[in-house]
DNA sequence: CAAATATACTTAGTGTAACAACTAATTTTT
DNA sequence: AAAAATTAGTTGTTACACTAAGTATATTTG
């Protein structure tokens, strides 16, 4: 590996990871969707293990403390997610899905995966395999 | 492919960006380097082709103008990089990296080379190929 | 059981990203 | 040459990421 493989590297990925996800963004403006990438990202981890802490959720969806906070702020003043008391510990709450957040989950899903098939045109499973491992080595490369 | 897949692909791709960013910013703050992660970028593509404008800038490191104005304002005001006036048109500034500027870049570049490689542990060349290859045909799929 | 420590979440501050709307200067069109 | 369209850059707004510091509650330790 060369110096300049080095520096490009991180580059093609923010340029990747920003590009596939204003990409997204822009279709969710279009057709409406009223949540954001994020928002939808943690309303669908919501929506497949109710009763999480912020904790749990953060952890699941890889954000932060502070900004699953706010993102979680949002979707309650939207309506779509309610902080409920933790029955045990007073110092979290419980995650829950309102009816309306439910139904945008079931409504969006389909149309979110539409949208996401777009950047995979001309790649395949084994494409998508090698894409994971590279990923995931160093996303562990650079554990704490 | 299968939806899951199409769901997870942008997550990874986030997360591992994010991670990347993340940890080369602690390291050049450790190593109190007084630039961001974006703001090198920026000062190492200017040292590479100096009396760009911001719009030229902006398109070799794939920021749109905002953001472009943002940075370089930071870079003036730390004193890296001037704004001279473009000779023959009025609307556009040329960059320049001041004395200073160039001194850090001579000074940072093989460190945040240093800092880059961390990542590529346990990945070789062909690594390398497949994972550009992969991020830069779903840049290309997503193109306007 | 009181003191120290840890955990859950929030707030504050800085930086970046994207979009929209704007000013000023330049180029094209008619 | 005036009007229209384009280009360069800035400003404003919303949202997210990360760090650090703060509050409140729980847990552990002495």
């Amino acid at each position: 590996m060369t110096y300049e493989q080095f520096s490009k590297y991180s580059f093609l990925l923010d340029r990747t990871a920003r590009r596939v996800k204003q990409y997204a963004q822009r279709k969710f403006k279009q057709q409406a969707f009223d949540v954001t990438v994020d928002q939808w990202l943690v309303l669908k981890n919501l929506s497949e293990s109710e009763a999480l802490s912020q904790s749990e959720l953060a952890h699941l969806v890889f954000k932060d403390h502070p900004t699953l906070t706010r993102i979680i702020d949002i979707l309650c003043k939207k309506g779509y997610v309610a902080r409920l008391p933790h029955p045990q510990d007073r110092r979290s709450f419980q995650l829950l899905l309102t009816d309306t957040g439910k139904e945008k989950v079931l409504e969006l899903k389909p149309q979110v995966s539409e949208i996401r098939q777009e950047a995979w045109k001309n790649l395949n499973q084994d494409d998508f395999n090698e894409f994971k491992r590279i990923l995931d080595t160093i996303y562990t490369n650079l554990e704490d």
